[in-house]
DNA sequence: CGCCAGGACGCCC
DNA sequence: GGGCGTCATGGC
């Protein structure tokens, strides 16, 4: 990554990103393109912090009113811009079949999210679609001045009293994760290091969460990249690729490979 | 009307 | 331990 300041905005250089393919994966949910005179804008947010993002068709990306102290102390982290890229392509290139799918969708990246807005937003995910995920959690943050509310705020709701995100029979789970976590017994920075194992049956205590949810939450919202989601779409690229399982030499980072086997199965079939 | 959507749960055998 | 109906909601 390369970048230099023009005004009050600044310019990134970085091959290894794509904003439609990694702010529109369905790996987050709060952002949204906007119209503009650039090739694409995206607004949105990390915590309490908003974010214009333009890519440009040269390849560069504009950071509008941003500070360089942003820029490295936030920004950079959340797009995960101090990795490396090409090389975990190249990892993955000694497989002919992720070979393909990094060549397909090689801008996406693994944003370095929130763990608890990912843990809610993959429970709302369950069973649900993308644009019905995006409305449920919207209505939630329009309840809270447009930002993303805490699980203090969340546990002083009931199932009940949710009933304006027409989350349906997601409430519930929603209610459960939130008192967990408020209280401290469900400590998510603690699971966040745990060994994998220990770190997904203690997100799998909270109703509503199962494996493939606790994978999401694993590897979106606390970069375990070893952590393997598995959907219906993985499913048909397991049947079809890895009779035998995935490939074990790139075991550690399993999950940035399931993004772009996501990608490029549901876009070619 | 039916089917499906980045699933999990409860119950069955 | 695997198989299957059910769970809200909305778009097609």
């Amino acid at each position: 990554m390369d970048y230099s300041i023009r005004g009050c905005d600044i310019i990134v250089s970085e091959r290894d990103l794509d904003l439609d393919e990694t702010l529109d994966c369905g790996q987050a949910f709060r952002w949204k393109k906007i119209a503009s005179d650039y090739d694409c804008t995206y607004e949105g947010r990390f915590l309490n912090d908003y974010l214009m993002v333009s890519q440009e068709k040269s390849g560069q990306f504009i950071f509008h009113n941003t500070t360089e102290e942003d820029l490295l102390g936030k920004w950079v982290d959340y797009f995960d811009l101090s990795t490396d890229y090409s090389e975990i392509k190249r990892r993955l290139s000694e497989d002919e079949t992720l070979s393909k799918a990094c060549g397909f969708a090689g801008g996406i990246r693994l944003l370095r999210q929130d763990k608890w807005e990912c843990l809610i937003s993959f429970i709302i995910s369950q069973n649900n679609n993308i644009p019905r995920i995006k409305g449920i959690i919207d209505r939630l943050c329009e309840r809270y001045e447009g930002r993303f509310p805490t699980a203090d705020e969340l546990s002083r709701e009931t199932a009940d009293s949710l009933a304006y995100l027409r989350s349906g029979f997601r409430a519930k789970y929603i209610e459960d994760a939130s008192k967990r976590t408020a209280s401290g017994n469900t400590a998510l920075d603690t699971i966040a290091k745990l060994p994998i194992e220990e770190a997904r049956s203690a997100l799998r205590e909270i109703k509503g969460v199962g494996p493939k949810v606790a994978e999401c939450v694993l590897l979106f919202g606390m970069h375990r990249t070893e952590a393997f989601p598995i959907d219906v779409w993985i499913k048909r690229v397991m049947a079809e690729y890895y009779p035998n399982g995935f490939p074990a030499f790139a075991a550690d980072i399993a999950g940035i490979a399931q993004q772009y086997l996501f990608h490029y199965i549901r876009c070619n079939s």
